[in-house]
DNA sequence: AGGATGATCGTCT
DNA sequence: GACGATCATCCTC
């Protein structure tokens, strides 16, 4: 499959452009029980000073990745039951991210079936809480370096990239107008509206 | 110490 | 489409 790692210099700093950029990248998680690994389908962006973003009210303890420097990983619990993996996004002192809300399976799916208690693959990373399910993301990866960390980073191979579209965020109550989640037409691994049948 | 809130998921109809 | 689980976090006494 040809993977390289993602280095520091290979990701833009500013949400929206990194919430485009992560598209078609690749998520990896290694483990004793083996590697779980999938393609970002879905993402959405958290924007500086935006009233949907955690960091809108302030630095806290919960959020306080968000203010850290760009690319780290900022990963909460939400409902008490599911995770969600977000890189922060702006220079150090700015409060944004980006939410990636879907993966396309690509290595380990037994593991992630296993994870996941359920067979399809198309059932296995699709959703925020489902691919942290699947990838076993929790909050012990809360503020993890991408680019050092043995265990979680990113990485390319080969795909060709494909067209990136664009839809209101999914999930919010506040700013749910704008425009501000990023899909790959066409991907059957989608969390939300405009996903295809199963494949 | 107690209450409200939530970037979700699985189940049921 | 609707609903309840379930709990970390934050805010207000």
């Amino acid at each position: 499959m040809n993977l390289r790692r993602l280095n520091s210099g290979d990701l833009p700093v500013e949400t929206k452009a990194l919430a485009k950029a992560l598209l078609g990248c690749i998520l990896v998680r290694t483990g004793e029980d083996g590697t779980t690994a999938g393609r970002i389908v879905e993402t959405e962006a958290y924007l500086p000073n935006d009233p949907a973003c955690h960091a809108f009210f302030g630095k806290s303890l919960r959020n306080a990745t968000l203010f850290g420097p760009p690319h780290l990983a900022y990963v909460y619990q939400i409902y008490g039951t599911s995770f969600c993996f977000n890189l922060s996004s702006e220079p150090e002192g700015t409060g944004a991210g980006v939410l990636v809300r879907a993966l396309e399976p690509i290595e380990g799916l037994a593991l992630m079936a296993r994870r996941r208690g359920v067979e399809r693959s198309y059932d296995l990373c699709r959703g925020p809480g489902r691919l942290c399910r699947a990838l076993a993301i929790d909050r012990s990866f809360e503020g993890t370096d991408l680019f050092s960390d043995p265990v979680l980073w990113l990485a390319r191979d080969d795909w060709a990239p494909a067209r990136v579209r664009r839809s209101p965020r999914i999930g919010i109550t506040r700013a749910a107008d704008h425009r501000l989640r990023f899909y790959l037409a066409g991907s059957p691994y989608l969390s939300g509206p405009a996903r295809l049948s199963p494949a």
